[in-house]
DNA sequence: GGATGCCATCCATATACATGGACATCTAAC
DNA sequence: GTTAGATGTCCATGTATATGGATGGCATCC
Protein backbone atom coordinates (compact mmCIF):
# COMPACT_ATOMS: atom_id res chain seq x y z
CA UNK A 1 0.00 0.00 0.00
CA UNK A 2 1.38 3.32 -1.18
CA UNK A 3 1.09 5.63 2.20
CA UNK A 4 0.08 8.89 0.71
CA UNK A 5 -1.79 7.27 -2.42
CA UNK A 6 -4.29 4.97 0.80
CA UNK A 7 -4.22 9.23 2.95
CA UNK A 8 -5.71 10.58 -0.40
CA UNK A 9 -9.03 8.41 -0.56
CA UNK A 10 -8.96 7.95 3.16
CA UNK A 11 -9.33 11.96 3.10
CA UNK A 12 -11.46 12.20 0.02
CA UNK A 13 -13.58 9.44 1.68
CA UNK A 14 -14.15 11.37 5.04
CA UNK A 15 -14.93 14.73 3.43
CA UNK A 16 -17.58 12.75 1.14
CA UNK A 17 -18.96 11.45 4.38
CA UNK A 18 -19.43 13.87 6.10
CA UNK A 19 -22.53 16.50 5.78
CA UNK A 20 -20.83 19.41 6.48
CA UNK A 21 -17.10 20.73 5.36
CA UNK A 22 -14.74 19.59 7.58
CA UNK A 23 -11.89 21.72 9.56
CA UNK A 24 -8.27 20.58 9.44
CA UNK A 25 -8.83 19.51 13.40
CA UNK A 26 -11.91 17.52 12.69
CA UNK A 27 -10.30 15.68 9.23
CA UNK A 28 -7.28 14.80 12.03
CA UNK A 29 -9.26 13.27 14.53
CA UNK A 30 -11.18 11.40 11.39
CA UNK A 31 -8.50 10.06 9.81
CA UNK A 32 -5.98 9.97 12.43
CA UNK A 33 -3.07 11.63 10.97
CA UNK A 34 -0.43 14.11 11.70
CA UNK A 35 -1.77 17.64 11.05
CA UNK A 36 1.36 18.36 8.86
CA UNK A 37 1.03 15.36 6.59
CA UNK A 38 -2.45 16.02 6.71
CA UNK A 39 -2.27 19.48 5.29
CA UNK A 40 0.86 18.69 2.95
CA UNK A 41 -1.99 16.43 0.86
CA UNK A 42 -5.24 18.70 1.69
CA UNK A 43 -2.95 21.82 -0.43
CA UNK A 44 -2.10 19.12 -2.98
CA UNK A 45 -5.71 17.83 -3.20
CA UNK A 46 -7.11 21.57 -3.39
CA UNK A 47 -4.72 22.48 -6.35
CA UNK A 48 -5.35 19.68 -7.97
CA UNK A 49 -9.48 20.70 -7.41
CA UNK A 50 -10.33 17.29 -5.94
CA UNK A 51 -10.91 19.24 -2.67
CA UNK A 52 -13.05 22.69 -2.27
CA UNK A 53 -11.33 25.23 0.58
CA UNK A 54 -13.58 28.20 1.93
CA UNK A 55 -12.33 31.29 1.24
CA UNK A 56 -9.74 31.77 4.06
CA UNK A 57 -9.57 28.07 3.72
CA UNK A 58 -10.32 26.86 7.06
CA UNK A 59 -12.82 24.06 5.99
CA UNK A 60 -12.47 21.58 3.04
CA UNK A 61 -15.24 19.62 1.48
CA UNK A 62 -15.16 16.87 -1.84
CA UNK A 63 -14.39 18.62 -5.03
CA UNK A 64 -15.37 19.46 -8.72
CA UNK A 65 -13.08 17.11 -9.97
CA UNK A 66 -13.90 14.08 -7.45
CA UNK A 67 -17.28 14.41 -9.08
CA UNK A 68 -16.66 14.50 -12.61
CA UNK A 69 -13.67 11.30 -12.46
CA UNK A 70 -16.09 9.65 -10.17
CA UNK A 71 -19.67 9.63 -12.58
CA UNK A 72 -17.29 8.12 -14.72
CA UNK A 73 -17.79 4.63 -13.86
CA UNK A 74 -21.54 4.99 -14.81
CA UNK A 75 -20.35 5.73 -18.30
CA UNK A 76 -18.03 2.81 -18.08
CA UNK A 77 -19.62 -0.53 -16.73
CA UNK A 78 -20.10 -2.63 -19.25
CA UNK A 79 -23.05 -4.59 -17.23
CA UNK A 80 -25.17 -1.68 -17.49
CA UNK A 81 -26.01 -1.90 -21.39
CA UNK A 82 -26.27 -5.41 -21.26
CA UNK A 83 -28.85 -4.90 -17.80
CA UNK A 84 -30.70 -2.48 -20.61
CA UNK A 85 -31.38 -5.01 -22.67
CA UNK A 86 -32.48 -7.30 -19.74
CA UNK A 87 -34.50 -5.02 -18.28
CA UNK A 88 -36.92 -4.17 -21.43
CA UNK A 89 -37.62 -8.02 -22.49
CA UNK A 90 -38.50 -8.41 -18.77
CA UNK A 91 -40.95 -5.83 -18.98
CA UNK A 92 -42.48 -6.52 -21.90
CA UNK A 93 -43.19 -10.03 -20.15
CA UNK A 94 -44.57 -8.60 -17.02
CA UNK A 95 -45.94 -5.47 -17.85
CA UNK A 96 -45.10 -4.01 -14.58
CA UNK A 97 -42.06 -1.96 -13.66
CA UNK A 98 -38.82 -2.95 -13.28
CA UNK A 99 -35.38 -2.22 -12.12
CA UNK A 100 -31.61 -2.88 -12.32
CA UNK A 101 -29.23 -1.99 -8.97
CA UNK A 102 -25.74 -3.15 -8.18
CA UNK A 103 -25.12 -2.95 -4.80
CA UNK A 104 -21.30 -2.55 -2.94
CA UNK A 105 -20.89 -2.57 0.60
CA UNK A 106 -24.49 -1.34 1.46
CA UNK A 107 -24.57 1.23 -1.17
CA UNK A 108 -27.04 1.43 -4.28
CA UNK A 109 -24.19 2.41 -7.10
CA UNK A 110 -27.25 3.19 -9.11
CA UNK A 111 -30.29 2.13 -10.02
CA UNK A 112 -31.46 2.02 -13.37
CA UNK A 113 -35.36 1.72 -13.55
CA UNK A 114 -37.57 1.13 -16.45
CA UNK A 115 -41.68 2.12 -16.36
CA UNK A 116 -42.65 1.75 -19.57
CA UNK A 117 -40.87 1.86 -23.25
CA UNK A 118 -39.92 5.60 -23.00
CA UNK A 119 -39.64 6.01 -19.30
CA UNK A 120 -36.40 5.17 -18.09
CA UNK A 121 -33.97 6.79 -15.46
CA UNK A 122 -30.67 6.32 -13.38
CA UNK A 123 -31.14 7.28 -9.82
CA UNK A 124 -30.34 7.13 -6.28
CA UNK A 125 -26.83 6.92 -6.84
CA UNK A 126 -25.02 6.06 -3.97
CA UNK A 127 -27.66 6.52 -1.46
CA UNK A 128 -27.58 4.05 1.66
CA UNK A 129 -31.05 2.32 2.20
CA UNK A 130 -31.63 0.06 4.79
CA UNK A 131 -30.84 -3.52 3.64
CA UNK A 132 -33.31 -5.15 5.42
CA UNK A 133 -36.63 -3.45 3.87
CA UNK A 134 -35.96 -3.25 -0.05
CA UNK A 135 -36.36 -6.96 -1.80
CA UNK A 136 -33.34 -5.97 -3.39
CA UNK A 137 -31.18 -6.03 0.09
CA UNK A 138 -33.18 -8.93 0.97
CA UNK A 139 -31.82 -10.64 -2.18
CA UNK A 140 -28.34 -9.62 -1.29
CA UNK A 141 -28.38 -10.29 1.91
CA UNK A 142 -29.72 -13.81 1.55
CA UNK A 143 -26.22 -14.56 -0.14
CA UNK A 144 -24.55 -14.84 3.42
CA UNK A 145 -24.39 -16.37 6.11
CA UNK A 146 -27.32 -15.99 9.28
CA UNK A 147 -23.89 -14.69 11.01
CA UNK A 148 -22.77 -11.96 8.63
CA UNK A 149 -26.01 -10.59 8.17
CA UNK A 150 -26.12 -10.66 12.02
CA UNK A 151 -22.80 -8.55 12.67
CA UNK A 152 -23.49 -6.25 9.02
CA UNK A 153 -26.89 -5.17 10.71
CA UNK A 154 -28.36 -2.97 13.65
CA UNK A 155 -31.05 -5.17 15.98
CA UNK A 156 -33.78 -3.94 15.85
CA UNK A 157 -33.78 -2.90 12.54
CA UNK A 158 -35.36 -0.06 11.00
CA UNK A 159 -38.94 0.46 10.17
CA UNK A 160 -40.11 2.80 7.01
CA UNK A 161 -43.59 1.03 6.85
CA UNK A 162 -45.77 -0.38 9.62
CA UNK A 163 -44.93 -4.08 7.38
CA UNK A 164 -41.30 -3.72 8.18
CA UNK A 165 -39.85 -6.49 9.64
CA UNK A 166 -37.77 -4.59 13.23
CA UNK A 167 -37.04 -8.27 14.67
CA UNK A 168 -33.46 -9.54 13.41
CA UNK A 169 -34.47 -13.20 14.42
CA UNK A 170 -37.86 -12.72 12.14
CA UNK A 171 -35.62 -11.44 9.10
CA UNK A 172 -33.39 -13.80 9.48
CA UNK A 173 -36.33 -16.83 9.46
CA UNK A 174 -37.41 -14.48 6.08
CA UNK A 175 -34.07 -14.56 4.57
CA UNK A 176 -34.18 -18.84 4.70
CA UNK A 177 -37.44 -18.27 2.60
CA UNK A 178 -35.93 -15.83 0.27
CA UNK A 179 -33.19 -18.81 0.06
CA UNK A 180 -35.90 -21.44 -0.31
CA UNK A 181 -38.34 -19.56 -2.84
CA UNK A 182 -35.45 -18.44 -4.81
CA UNK A 183 -36.27 -14.29 -5.06
CA UNK A 184 -37.09 -11.96 -2.14
CA UNK A 185 -40.18 -10.92 -1.20
CA UNK A 186 -41.43 -7.35 -0.10
CA UNK A 187 -44.85 -6.64 0.55
CA UNK A 188 -45.01 -2.47 1.65
CA UNK A 189 -41.81 -3.14 3.73
CA UNK A 190 -39.90 -0.23 2.34
CA UNK A 191 -43.29 1.67 0.52
CA UNK A 192 -46.72 1.79 0.99
CA UNK A 193 -48.70 0.40 -1.81
CA UNK A 194 -46.19 -1.32 -3.52
CA UNK A 195 -44.65 -5.10 -3.15
CA UNK A 196 -41.59 -6.26 -4.73
CA UNK A 197 -39.23 -9.29 -6.10
CA UNK A 198 -36.15 -9.28 -6.37
CA UNK A 199 -33.37 -11.67 -7.69
CA UNK A 200 -29.68 -11.38 -7.05
CA UNK A 201 -26.92 -12.04 -9.37
CA UNK A 202 -25.40 -14.99 -7.36
CA UNK A 203 -21.53 -13.98 -7.71
CA UNK A 204 -19.63 -13.08 -4.65
CA UNK A 205 -20.03 -10.68 -1.94
CA UNK A 206 -20.40 -8.08 -1.26
CA UNK A 207 -20.86 -6.59 -4.78
CA UNK A 208 -23.88 -7.61 -6.70
CA UNK A 209 -26.26 -6.61 -9.04
CA UNK A 210 -29.69 -7.78 -9.18
CA UNK A 211 -32.82 -7.43 -11.13
CA UNK A 212 -36.07 -6.61 -9.28
CA UNK A 213 -40.00 -5.97 -10.12
CA UNK A 214 -42.08 -3.40 -8.41
CA UNK A 215 -46.17 -3.92 -8.49
CA UNK A 216 -49.04 -2.94 -6.60
CA UNK A 217 -49.16 -4.57 -3.29
CA UNK A 218 -52.64 -6.42 -3.48
CA UNK A 219 -51.61 -8.63 -6.42
CA UNK A 220 -52.86 -12.30 -5.77
CA UNK A 221 -50.57 -14.71 -4.88
CA UNK A 222 -50.31 -16.92 -7.93
CA UNK A 223 -49.68 -13.54 -10.00
CA UNK A 224 -46.91 -12.34 -7.77
CA UNK A 225 -45.68 -16.08 -8.59
CA UNK A 226 -45.76 -15.83 -12.39
CA UNK A 227 -43.91 -12.65 -11.86
CA UNK A 228 -41.16 -14.06 -9.46
CA UNK A 229 -40.66 -16.66 -11.83
CA UNK A 230 -40.22 -14.44 -14.68
CA UNK A 231 -37.59 -12.45 -12.60
CA UNK A 232 -35.82 -15.28 -11.97
CA UNK A 233 -35.52 -16.29 -15.40
CA UNK A 234 -34.26 -13.09 -16.98
CA UNK A 235 -31.67 -12.90 -14.00
CA UNK A 236 -30.47 -15.96 -15.05
CA UNK A 237 -30.31 -15.24 -18.28
CA UNK A 238 -28.47 -12.02 -18.13
CA UNK A 239 -26.11 -13.77 -15.35
CA UNK A 240 -25.21 -16.06 -18.46
CA UNK A 241 -24.94 -13.18 -20.55
CA UNK A 242 -22.78 -11.82 -18.39
CA UNK A 243 -20.46 -14.98 -18.34
CA UNK A 244 -20.35 -15.01 -21.49
CA UNK A 245 -18.61 -12.10 -21.96
CA UNK A 246 -16.06 -12.08 -18.81
CA UNK A 247 -17.77 -9.27 -17.32
CA UNK A 248 -17.53 -9.39 -13.48
CA UNK B 1 2.31 18.50 -4.23
CA UNK B 2 2.83 15.61 -2.75
CA UNK B 3 4.00 13.14 -5.54
CA UNK B 4 1.77 10.26 -5.09
CA UNK B 5 -0.88 11.99 -4.13
CA UNK B 6 -1.37 13.69 -7.40
CA UNK B 7 -0.06 10.49 -9.13
CA UNK B 8 -3.40 9.10 -7.44
CA UNK B 9 -5.78 11.56 -8.76
CA UNK B 10 -3.89 12.04 -12.16
CA UNK B 11 -4.39 8.03 -12.84
CA UNK B 12 -8.11 8.37 -11.74
CA UNK B 13 -8.45 11.14 -14.05
CA UNK B 14 -7.07 9.23 -17.08
CA UNK B 15 -9.10 6.16 -16.01
CA UNK B 16 -12.01 8.48 -16.48
CA UNK B 17 -11.03 10.23 -19.42
CA UNK B 18 -10.70 6.66 -21.34
CA UNK B 19 -14.16 5.32 -22.55
CA UNK B 20 -12.45 1.85 -22.83
CA UNK B 21 -10.49 0.34 -19.45
CA UNK B 22 -6.82 0.95 -20.02
CA UNK B 23 -3.88 -1.97 -19.64
CA UNK B 24 -1.11 -0.90 -17.19
CA UNK B 25 0.82 -0.27 -20.20
CA UNK B 26 -1.75 2.35 -21.85
CA UNK B 27 -1.54 4.02 -18.49
CA UNK B 28 2.29 4.37 -18.51
CA UNK B 29 1.65 5.86 -21.66
CA UNK B 30 -0.91 9.04 -20.98
CA UNK B 31 -0.02 9.52 -17.33
CA UNK B 32 4.19 8.99 -17.74
CA UNK B 33 4.55 7.37 -14.71
CA UNK B 34 7.40 4.71 -14.10
CA UNK B 35 5.56 1.40 -14.28
CA UNK B 36 6.63 -0.32 -11.34
CA UNK B 37 5.49 2.89 -9.35
CA UNK B 38 2.38 2.91 -11.09
CA UNK B 39 1.91 -0.44 -10.75
CA UNK B 40 2.30 -0.01 -6.83
CA UNK B 41 -0.36 2.77 -7.11
CA UNK B 42 -2.42 0.06 -9.17
CA UNK B 43 -2.49 -2.02 -6.37
CA UNK B 44 -2.67 0.05 -3.43
CA UNK B 45 -6.12 1.60 -5.24
CA UNK B 46 -7.35 -1.58 -6.41
CA UNK B 47 -7.40 -2.82 -2.65
CA UNK B 48 -9.59 0.21 -1.66
CA UNK B 49 -11.84 -0.32 -4.71
CA UNK B 50 -10.95 3.31 -6.43
CA UNK B 51 -9.70 0.90 -9.10
CA UNK B 52 -11.85 -1.98 -10.61
CA UNK B 53 -9.17 -4.71 -12.38
CA UNK B 54 -10.33 -7.12 -14.80
CA UNK B 55 -10.32 -10.69 -13.62
CA UNK B 56 -6.98 -11.67 -14.53
CA UNK B 57 -7.02 -7.43 -13.64
CA UNK B 58 -5.02 -6.76 -17.09
CA UNK B 59 -7.36 -4.07 -17.68
CA UNK B 60 -8.22 -1.11 -15.02
CA UNK B 61 -11.22 1.20 -14.56
CA UNK B 62 -12.64 3.66 -12.40
CA UNK B 63 -14.06 2.08 -8.89
CA UNK B 64 -17.25 2.01 -7.32
CA UNK B 65 -15.31 4.05 -4.36
CA UNK B 66 -14.49 6.80 -7.15
CA UNK B 67 -18.37 6.67 -7.67
CA UNK B 68 -19.63 6.81 -4.22
CA UNK B 69 -17.13 9.91 -3.28
CA UNK B 70 -17.63 11.94 -6.29
CA UNK B 71 -21.29 11.89 -6.15
CA UNK B 72 -21.57 13.72 -2.31
CA UNK B 73 -20.25 16.83 -3.93
CA UNK B 74 -23.56 17.35 -5.51
CA UNK B 75 -25.10 16.67 -1.49
CA UNK B 76 -22.65 19.87 -0.27
CA UNK B 77 -23.07 22.52 -2.45
CA UNK B 78 -24.57 25.17 -0.65
CA UNK B 79 -25.56 26.98 -3.90
CA UNK B 80 -27.67 24.08 -4.99
CA UNK B 81 -30.73 24.52 -2.50
CA UNK B 82 -30.39 28.42 -3.00
CA UNK B 83 -30.11 28.00 -6.70
CA UNK B 84 -33.51 25.92 -6.12
CA UNK B 85 -35.10 28.63 -4.87
CA UNK B 86 -34.00 30.97 -7.74
CA UNK B 87 -34.95 28.87 -10.38
CA UNK B 88 -38.22 28.18 -9.01
CA UNK B 89 -38.77 32.45 -8.34
CA UNK B 90 -37.47 32.94 -11.80
CA UNK B 91 -39.78 30.29 -13.74
CA UNK B 92 -43.04 31.49 -11.74
CA UNK B 93 -42.13 34.94 -13.54
CA UNK B 94 -41.35 33.65 -16.76
CA UNK B 95 -43.55 30.89 -17.15
CA UNK B 96 -40.69 28.60 -19.14
CA UNK B 97 -38.47 26.17 -18.25
CA UNK B 98 -35.47 28.02 -16.64
CA UNK B 99 -31.71 26.03 -15.46
CA UNK B 100 -28.97 26.69 -13.41
CA UNK B 101 -25.72 25.42 -13.91
CA UNK B 102 -22.43 25.04 -12.24
CA UNK B 103 -19.29 25.09 -14.93
CA UNK B 104 -15.83 24.10 -14.35
CA UNK B 105 -13.21 24.18 -16.76
CA UNK B 106 -15.38 23.55 -19.79
CA UNK B 107 -17.54 20.58 -17.96
CA UNK B 108 -20.88 21.18 -16.64
CA UNK B 109 -21.09 19.89 -13.37
CA UNK B 110 -24.59 19.71 -13.01
CA UNK B 111 -27.82 21.30 -14.91
CA UNK B 112 -30.58 21.49 -12.65
CA UNK B 113 -33.84 22.10 -14.60
CA UNK B 114 -37.04 22.96 -13.74
CA UNK B 115 -39.73 22.75 -16.37
CA UNK B 116 -42.77 23.07 -14.13
CA UNK B 117 -43.90 23.03 -10.37
CA UNK B 118 -43.35 19.53 -10.41
CA UNK B 119 -41.29 18.51 -12.91
CA UNK B 120 -37.32 18.75 -12.23
CA UNK B 121 -34.49 17.09 -12.13
CA UNK B 122 -30.34 17.02 -12.45
CA UNK B 123 -28.55 16.11 -14.98
CA UNK B 124 -26.07 15.67 -17.51
CA UNK B 125 -22.89 15.67 -14.46
CA UNK B 126 -19.51 16.13 -16.05
CA UNK B 127 -20.37 15.93 -19.74
CA UNK B 128 -18.51 18.33 -21.93
CA UNK B 129 -20.54 20.75 -24.16
CA UNK B 130 -19.19 22.64 -27.00
CA UNK B 131 -19.51 26.05 -25.18
CA UNK B 132 -19.59 28.05 -28.19
CA UNK B 133 -23.14 26.38 -29.10
CA UNK B 134 -24.96 26.63 -25.45
CA UNK B 135 -26.00 30.16 -24.50
CA UNK B 136 -24.15 29.07 -21.01
CA UNK B 137 -20.95 28.60 -22.65
CA UNK B 138 -21.30 32.10 -23.86
CA UNK B 139 -22.47 33.66 -21.27
CA UNK B 140 -19.31 32.12 -19.55
CA UNK B 141 -16.87 32.99 -22.33
CA UNK B 142 -17.86 36.22 -22.01
CA UNK B 143 -16.26 36.63 -19.12
CA UNK B 144 -12.74 35.89 -20.61
CA UNK B 145 -11.10 38.31 -23.16
CA UNK B 146 -10.96 37.58 -27.00
CA UNK B 147 -7.32 36.24 -26.80
CA UNK B 148 -8.23 33.66 -23.59
CA UNK B 149 -11.37 32.91 -26.04
CA UNK B 150 -9.21 31.99 -28.85
CA UNK B 151 -6.92 29.43 -26.61
CA UNK B 152 -9.78 27.71 -25.17
CA UNK B 153 -11.49 27.24 -28.57
CA UNK B 154 -10.93 25.01 -31.60
CA UNK B 155 -11.27 26.80 -35.04
CA UNK B 156 -12.99 26.73 -36.97
CA UNK B 157 -16.01 26.17 -34.12
CA UNK B 158 -17.27 22.73 -33.80
CA UNK B 159 -21.77 23.28 -35.64
CA UNK B 160 -24.39 21.01 -34.08
CA UNK B 161 -26.92 22.81 -36.00
CA UNK B 162 -27.15 25.02 -39.19
CA UNK B 163 -27.34 28.27 -36.79
CA UNK B 164 -24.46 27.15 -35.18
CA UNK B 165 -21.36 29.88 -35.57
CA UNK B 166 -18.26 28.30 -36.90
CA UNK B 167 -15.72 31.11 -37.56
CA UNK B 168 -14.00 32.81 -34.23
CA UNK B 169 -13.71 36.23 -35.30
CA UNK B 170 -18.01 36.00 -35.80
CA UNK B 171 -17.84 34.40 -32.34
CA UNK B 172 -16.09 36.87 -30.62
CA UNK B 173 -18.55 39.62 -32.00
CA UNK B 174 -21.22 37.35 -30.48
CA UNK B 175 -19.22 37.63 -27.21
CA UNK B 176 -18.94 41.52 -27.40
CA UNK B 177 -22.78 41.84 -27.59
CA UNK B 178 -23.11 39.45 -25.06
CA UNK B 179 -21.20 41.79 -22.84
CA UNK B 180 -22.97 45.04 -24.33
CA UNK B 181 -26.38 43.42 -23.49
CA UNK B 182 -25.71 42.15 -20.20
CA UNK B 183 -26.63 38.48 -21.41
CA UNK B 184 -26.34 35.39 -23.83
CA UNK B 185 -28.67 34.60 -26.61
CA UNK B 186 -28.55 31.84 -28.73
CA UNK B 187 -31.18 30.73 -31.37
CA UNK B 188 -31.27 26.89 -32.28
CA UNK B 189 -27.67 27.07 -32.51
CA UNK B 190 -27.53 23.93 -29.87
CA UNK B 191 -31.11 22.56 -30.32
CA UNK B 192 -33.22 23.33 -33.28
CA UNK B 193 -36.63 24.83 -32.22
CA UNK B 194 -35.08 26.12 -28.95
CA UNK B 195 -33.94 29.33 -28.06
CA UNK B 196 -31.81 30.01 -24.40
CA UNK B 197 -31.28 33.13 -22.50
CA UNK B 198 -28.19 32.70 -19.66
CA UNK B 199 -26.39 35.12 -17.80
CA UNK B 200 -23.48 34.19 -15.67
CA UNK B 201 -22.58 34.74 -12.24
CA UNK B 202 -19.75 36.85 -12.17
CA UNK B 203 -17.03 35.87 -10.01
CA UNK B 204 -13.46 33.80 -10.74
CA UNK B 205 -12.70 32.48 -14.18
CA UNK B 206 -12.76 29.35 -14.81
CA UNK B 207 -15.78 28.41 -12.43
CA UNK B 208 -19.00 29.84 -12.72
CA UNK B 209 -22.39 29.45 -12.02
CA UNK B 210 -25.12 30.47 -14.81
CA UNK B 211 -28.94 30.70 -14.23
CA UNK B 212 -30.50 30.06 -18.21
CA UNK B 213 -33.98 30.38 -19.44
CA UNK B 214 -34.96 27.54 -22.37
CA UNK B 215 -38.03 29.15 -24.74
CA UNK B 216 -39.46 28.33 -27.91
CA UNK B 217 -37.29 29.73 -30.84
CA UNK B 218 -39.63 31.89 -32.47
CA UNK B 219 -40.89 35.00 -29.61
CA UNK B 220 -41.09 37.91 -30.81
CA UNK B 221 -38.14 40.24 -29.60
CA UNK B 222 -39.41 41.81 -26.64
CA UNK B 223 -40.84 39.14 -25.14
CA UNK B 224 -37.14 37.69 -25.25
CA UNK B 225 -36.00 40.69 -23.94
CA UNK B 226 -38.20 40.66 -21.19
CA UNK B 227 -36.98 37.29 -20.35
CA UNK B 228 -33.75 38.10 -20.45
CA UNK B 229 -34.11 40.91 -17.66
CA UNK B 230 -35.93 38.58 -15.50
CA UNK B 231 -32.69 36.52 -16.05
CA UNK B 232 -30.79 38.76 -15.27
CA UNK B 233 -32.28 40.08 -11.90
CA UNK B 234 -32.88 36.69 -10.55
CA UNK B 235 -29.22 36.32 -11.29
CA UNK B 236 -27.92 39.02 -9.77
CA UNK B 237 -30.33 38.40 -6.60
CA UNK B 238 -28.91 35.01 -6.70
CA UNK B 239 -25.53 36.48 -6.52
CA UNK B 240 -26.48 38.84 -3.85
CA UNK B 241 -27.42 35.78 -2.06
CA UNK B 242 -24.16 33.41 -2.01
CA UNK B 243 -21.88 36.81 -1.33
CA UNK B 244 -24.20 37.11 1.71
CA UNK B 245 -24.16 33.84 2.69
CA UNK B 246 -20.07 33.51 2.15
CA UNK B 247 -20.40 30.82 -0.95
CA UNK B 248 -18.12 30.66 -3.51
C1' DG C 1 9.27 -24.07 -30.92
C1' DG C 2 10.89 -19.73 -30.70
C1' DA C 3 10.08 -14.92 -30.73
C1' DT C 4 7.46 -11.21 -29.20
C1' DG C 5 4.79 -8.44 -26.34
C1' DC C 6 2.13 -8.21 -22.70
C1' DC C 7 1.54 -8.69 -17.58
C1' DA C 8 2.80 -9.06 -12.22
C1' DT C 9 6.32 -9.11 -9.02
C1' DC C 10 10.71 -8.54 -6.65
C1' DC C 11 14.90 -5.99 -5.22
C1' DA C 12 18.51 -2.46 -3.95
C1' DT C 13 19.37 2.16 -3.84
C1' DA C 14 18.55 7.05 -4.50
C1' DT C 15 15.08 10.05 -3.51
C1' DA C 16 11.05 12.16 -1.67
C1' DC C 17 7.98 12.18 1.86
C1' DA C 18 6.21 12.10 6.81
C1' DT C 19 6.52 13.99 10.92
C1' DG C 20 7.00 16.53 15.46
C1' DG C 21 7.99 20.75 16.74
C1' DA C 22 8.33 25.74 16.25
C1' DC C 23 6.29 30.08 14.95
C1' DA C 24 3.08 33.68 13.15
C1' DT C 25 -1.64 34.69 12.76
C1' DC C 26 -6.40 34.96 13.61
C1' DT C 27 -10.49 34.14 16.16
C1' DA C 28 -13.47 33.98 20.19
C1' DA C 29 -13.60 34.10 25.13
C1' DC C 30 -12.56 35.99 29.48
C1' DG D 1 -4.99 42.72 27.12
C1' DT D 2 -4.50 38.17 27.70
C1' DT D 3 -5.47 33.47 27.10
C1' DA D 4 -6.82 29.48 24.56
C1' DG D 5 -7.53 27.08 20.50
C1' DA D 6 -7.84 27.33 15.92
C1' DT D 7 -5.05 27.59 11.24
C1' DG D 8 -1.22 27.94 7.71
C1' DT D 9 3.60 27.57 7.09
C1' DC D 10 8.40 26.14 7.54
C1' DC D 11 12.27 22.96 8.72
C1' DA D 12 15.47 18.99 9.72
C1' DT D 13 15.82 14.17 9.80
C1' DG D 14 14.47 9.28 9.90
C1' DT D 15 11.82 6.56 7.14
C1' DA D 16 8.91 5.10 3.38
C1' DT D 17 8.60 5.42 -1.43
C1' DA D 18 10.06 5.61 -6.38
C1' DT D 19 12.48 3.53 -9.80
C1' DG D 20 15.22 0.83 -13.42
C1' DG D 21 16.28 -3.45 -14.19
C1' DA D 22 15.64 -8.38 -13.68
C1' DT D 23 12.55 -12.50 -13.45
C1' DG D 24 8.78 -15.51 -14.49
C1' DG D 25 4.23 -16.24 -16.42
C1' DC D 26 1.06 -16.10 -20.05
C1' DA D 27 -0.80 -15.04 -24.03
C1' DT D 28 -0.37 -14.42 -29.44
C1' DC D 29 1.86 -14.81 -33.80
C1' DC D 30 5.01 -16.54 -37.08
Amino acid sequence: MVKSAERTVRILEALAASPERLTLSELQKRTGFPRSSLHALMRTLVELKWIEADTGSSAYGIGPHALLTGTAYLDKDPALPLAHDALEDLREEIGHTVHFARRDDGHVLYLATRESRDRHAISRVGRRLPASVTALGQALLAQLTDDEVAALLPDPLPALTEQSITDLTKFTDELDQVRARGYALEREQGTPGVACVAVAVDYRIPATDAISCSMPAGLPQEEIERIAEAVIRHTRKFAATLRREGIR
